[in-house]
RNA sequence: GGGCGAGUAGCUCAACUGGAUAGAGCACCGGCCUUCUAAGCCGGGGGUUGUGGGUUCGAUUCCCGCCUCGCCUACCA
C-alpha cells in the first residue's frame, strides 16, 4: 500500500514541479514523518527548491499544494511548519488497499520455490541473480561466525525471491586450500592414519552420529580439535623441526592441489564429510543449496587458463619487469594512479614469478563463470538431496542431465568484510575487461564477523590474555579451536526453549513440543543475527543470544500465536474476516472512516499503516543489501500489536461493525507478520 | 605509510541515506494476571551523537583536521 501511494505522490508531484516551475528533479524526496499527526506521507522538496526558486519554502510549498489537486488515496495535501508538505490518506482506501494485498498472501508461508529441478517455465525472462553464501572451509564444524554468513545470505536469497527474482544459490566450498591441508596433515602425520584409517574413522564417526545423534560425535567436531591441534605443532618444535613441519604443509597442499595420490584422497574424505555436515547443520535452520562449486574442479579444469587468455588479450594483465614485482603478471589496483614508466610497486600479482596463479587469480576465472563469460563449466552430480530438491556438486564428468547454474545477471557475494579487498580486486579485473555491466552489478555483500564478548570467552574456558580483557570483543580463531560451534549453540537455545514451552505446553505431547521449542530456538538464532545492520560487529554472549524477551524472534513468534488464538477462540479465519471487512468497507465506509479517526483509535490506523509497509521495506532491503530492515519492521509490527492487543478486547467487542474492524486488524497482522517471518526464515509456531 | 569500517543512553544497537522533539531492547525503579496466553502491557529516570572547525533553511548523516578502536594492505593460500 505505502510503495504505490509514495510512487503515486512522487510522480504527481514530478508533474506539478515540471508544469508550474519547469524542473526536473532526479530525486522526490517522499518520507514517511516522524510522528502521525504530520499525515501519513510527506516532502520536504520545497526546502530544496528555495535556492533555485529564490523563494520562501513556505511559499513554494503553498503553491504545490495548491496545484497538487486531488490525488487518487489522498484526502488532503497541506503546508507544515517551515516548508513540509505532509499528505493525509484516504483511511478507508487505505485500510481496503492493505487488506486486500494481505488477502492475496498465502495463508500459510508457502515453500521458497527451489531452483536446481530446472523445472523454470520456459523463456523465463526474469533477472537472475546468484547468490553464494557460507563458504566455510571443510576442515572443521561450523561456528557463529559462519552462521552470521549463512543466515544473512538465505534471508536475502529470500527477499529477492520474495521480489519475483530467479535465485541460484551456491556455497564455494574451498576443498583444496591450506586450510583442508592442515587436517590432512594431522591426520597423516601426528594421527599416523593411513587413507583406510582415515576412511574406516569417516564411516565410524558417520555412525556414532547417527546411533548417538550427539554433534561432538561426529565427523567435524573431530575435525575441529585436530586442526586446532596441528595448527599448534606447526609452532611448538624447534625452529628446524618448525621449518620441516611447514615444508611438511605445503608439500601436502601442493600434494592436494595436484591430485589423484592418496593424499589428494584423504583431502576429499575429509572435506566431503565435513561438508555433508555443514549442509546438516545449514538445513537445521532451514538453509538450502542448490550448487556447490568446488576449488577442485576450478583447478583441474582449467578455468584459470581461459580467464588468463582473455586477461592478457584485454590489457588487464603485464607483465613486470621491473622492481619487486619482476618476472609476475600483475593487476593495477583499483584507485591507485599509474604513472607513465613508472613501475607500479603496489599493482597486484595475479601470476607469480614461477608461473603459479594467486587465490585473486582463481577468483576472477570463477567470476567469469559466474557471468557466463568464462566459456567452460563444471561437470554436475547429485549430492545432497532436501525435501523439495537436490543440491548438486561440481565434478570433472558429471551427469548428461543437469540444471544449468552459473550465466547469471547479478550476483552478490556474502563475504565478511575482511575480505573486501581481493573483492575489489575481482571487479576491478572485470571492468577492465570491458564488462562493466557486470561489475555493476557484482556486489560484495560484506558483513562484520561475530566475536565473543571477553567473558563469553572466559565462560567457555579459554584463557583471555589481559590487553584483551578490557576490549569489547575478540576474535573467534578456527586455528587455535577458540569460539562457538554452530550445532551447539543450536542444542543450548533448543534445551533454553524446551524447558520454557515444557512449562507451558503440558496439554501437548513430547514431539510437538520439540518441534514449538525449535521453532522458537531458531527463530530466535536468525532474528539475533539479522537484527544488527551488516557493518557492525556482533560481540557475541550467550546472555543475549539466549533471551526471549524485548527485541527477539520469540517476541514476534508470540505475537503471531497471539493473534492466531483469537481467530481459533472465534471460530473464524483471517481471510473470512478480511473479506467480511471488505464488503462492510464498500458498504459502510462512512462509518468505518468514523472509527479509524476516532481519537482513541489512532493506535489502529498506526497499526494498519504499518502493516502496509511490506512492499516498501522489502524494496529498501534489496536497494540496499540490508536484511536488517525488514527484521526491525517485524518488529515494529509486533510491538504495536501487542500494545493493540492490550488496549482493545476484541471478543467481547459489542459493536459489530466495529467488531469486524478489530477483527481485521489482527487478520492483517497475523498475514503480514507470518510473511515477513517466513522471509527472515523464521516460523511461526502453532502455540507458544 | 595507504585503504576500508566504526565511535550515539550504564550495556547492545536503530535512525527511512541531509529533515520535524535522536529512538528501541537489555539493565534499573514503580505499576498491571477473574477478560483473546504476563515470552506480554503501562509509567519513570537516563544524551554536549569521540573532538574542533566547515558547508546550509536544517548535520548523528556530507567535507576537512585531530583522538581512539578494529580489519585489510605478502609472489602465504
Amino acid at each position: 500500500m505505502y510503495l504505490e501511494l509514495k510512487k503515486r505522490l512522487e510522480t504527481r508531484l514530478r508533474e506539478v514541479l515540471k508544469s508550474s516551475y519547469g524542473l526536473e528533479l532526479e530525486t522526490i524526496p517522499v518520507e514517511i514523518p516522524p510522528e502521525l499527526e504530520f499525515g501519513e506521507l510527506a516532502t520536504p522538496v520545497a526546502f530544496e527548491l528555495a535556492r533555485t526558486l529564490r523563494k520562501a519554502p513556505k511559499v513554494i510549498a503553498q503553491e504545490i499544494v495548491a496545484a497538487l489537486g486531488p490525488l487518487r488515496g489522498f484526502d488532503s495535501f497541506e503546508l507544515a511548519g517551515a516548508g513540509y508538505i505532509n499528505a493525509r490518506l484516504e483511511r478507508v482506501a487505505a485500510t481496503r488497499a492493505v487488506a486486500q494485498s494481505s488477502l492475496s498472501l498465502v495463508a500459510e508461508a508457502k515453500p521458497v520455490a527451489p531452483m536446481g529441478e530446472d523445472d523454470d517455465p520456459p523463456g523465463d525472462e526474469r533477472a537472475h541473480a546468484l547468490v553464494e553464501h557460507t563458504s566455510i572451509n571443510p576442515n572443521k564444524a561450523a561456528h557463529i561466525g559462519h552462521l552470521r554468513n549463512a543466515i544473512l545470505g538465505d534471508t536475502f536469497v529470500r527477499l529477492l525471491r520474495a521480489a519475483g527474482q530467479k535465485v541460484d544459490v551456491q556455497n564455494y566450498i574451498d576443498n583444496t586450500g591450506v586450510q583442508v591441508a592442515d587436517v590432512v596433515v594431522g591426520f597423516l602425520h601426528l594421527e599416523g592414519k593411513p587413507l583406510a584409517e582415515v576412511r574406516a574413522l569417516v564411516e565410524e564417526r558417520a555412525r556414532a552420529f547417527k546411533a548417538s545423534g550427539k554433534f561432538a560425535d561426529a565427523m567435524d567436531y573431530y575435525c575441529w580439535d585436530l586442526y586446532a591441534r596441528t595448527s599448534q605443532w606447526y609452532a611448538s618444535g624447534t625452529d628446524a623441526e618448525n621449518e620441516e613441519r611447514k615444508k611438511l604443509r605445503y608439500d601436502t597442499l601442493h600434494a592436494i592441489e595436484h591430485g589423484g595420490n592418496e593424499t589428494a584422497e584423504v583431502a576429499e574424505l575429509i572435506s566431503t564429510a565435513v561438508l555433508r555436515r555443514h549442509l546438516e547443520t545449514m538445513l537445521r535452520l532451514g538453509i538450502e543449496y542448490d550448487f556447490l562449486p568446488r576449488e577442485s574442479e576450478i583447478l583441474h579444469l582449467r578455468f584459470w587458463e581461459s580467464a588468463f587468455e582473455l586477461l592478457k588479450q584485454t590489457g588487464v594483465l603485464y607483465f613486470e619487469t621491473e622492481g619487486k614485482n619482476k618476472g609476475c603478471w600483475v593487476m593495477t589496483r583499483p584507485g591507485a594512479e599509474t604513472k607513465d614508466g613508472e613501475t607500479d610497486e603496489d599493482a597486484k600479482v595475479i601470476v607469480r614469478s614461477n608461473g603459479t596463479v594467486t587465490y585473486v587469480g582463481k577468483d576472477i576465472a570463477y567470476h567469469l563463470w559466474k557471468f557466463g563469460l568464462l566459456g567452460r563449466d563444471f561437470g554436475y552430480k547429485p549430492f545432497f538431496r532436501y525435501p523439495g530438491h537436490t543440491c548438486w556438486i561440481s565434478c570433472m564428468e558429471g551427469e548428461a542431465e543437469h540444471p544449468h547454474f552459473g550465466g547469471a545477471s547479478a550476483i552478490y557475494n556474502v563475504i565478511d568484510s575482511r575480505q573486501s579487498d581481493p573483492q575489489a580486486n575481482v571487479i576491478q579485473a572485470l571492468r577492465g575487461m570491458g564488462h562493466a555491466a557486470q561489475a555493476d552489478h557484482y556486489t560484495h555483500f560484506s558483513y562484520e564477523m561475530v566475536a565473543l564478548t571477553p567473558r563469553c570467552a572466559e565462560e567457555l574456558g579459554y584463557e583471555v590474555a589481559e590487553e584483551d580483557r578490557g576490549r569489547p570483543y575478540i576474535e573467534v580463531s578456527g586455528r587455535k579451536g577458540f569460539g562457538v560451534k554452530a550445532d551447539d549453540l543450536i542444542d543450548k537455545l533448543i534445551a533454553a526453549t524446551l524447558e520454557e514451552v515444557n512449562k507451558r505446553q503440558t496439554g501437548r505431547d513430547d514431539a510437538e513440543r520439540r518441534k514449538i521449542a525449535g521453532q522458537i530456538a531458531i527463530g530466535a538464532l536468525r532474528y539475533f543475527m539479522l537484527k544488527v545492520t551488516r557493518n557492525s560487529v556482533i560481540a557475541f554472549d550467550f546472555k543475549d543470544a539466549l533471551s526471549f524477551e524485548g527485541e527477539t524472534g520469540p517476541y514476534i513468534q508470540y505475537a503471531v500465536v497471539r493473534a492466531r488464538n483469537i481467530f481459533r477462540k472465534a471460530g473464524t479465519t483471517e481471510r473470512a474476516v478480511l473479506e467480511e471487512f471488505q464488503t462492510l468497507a464498500s458498504k459502510h465506509g462512512d462509518e468505518i472512516e468514523v472509527f479509524l479517526r476516532a481519537p482513541d483509535a489512532t493506535d489502529i490506523w498506526a497499526l494498519w499503516l504499518r502493516a502496509g509497509r511490506r512492499t516498501l521495506v522489502l524494496e529498501q532491503c534489496l536497494a540496499t543489501s540490508e536484511p536488517a530492515y525488514l527484521a526491525k519492521h517485524a518488529f515494529q509490527l509486533a510491538q504495536e500489536f501487542n500494545n493493540f492487543y492490550h488496549r482493545h478486547h476484541i471478543l467481547t467487542e459489542e459493536d459489530a461493525a466495529r467488531k469486524t474492524l478489530l477483527l481485521a486488524t489482527a487478520a492483517v497482522t497475523l498475514r503480514e507478520l507470518g510473511t515477513v517471518l517466513s522471509w527472515l526464515g523464521i516460523e511461526s509456531p502453532e502455540a507458544m
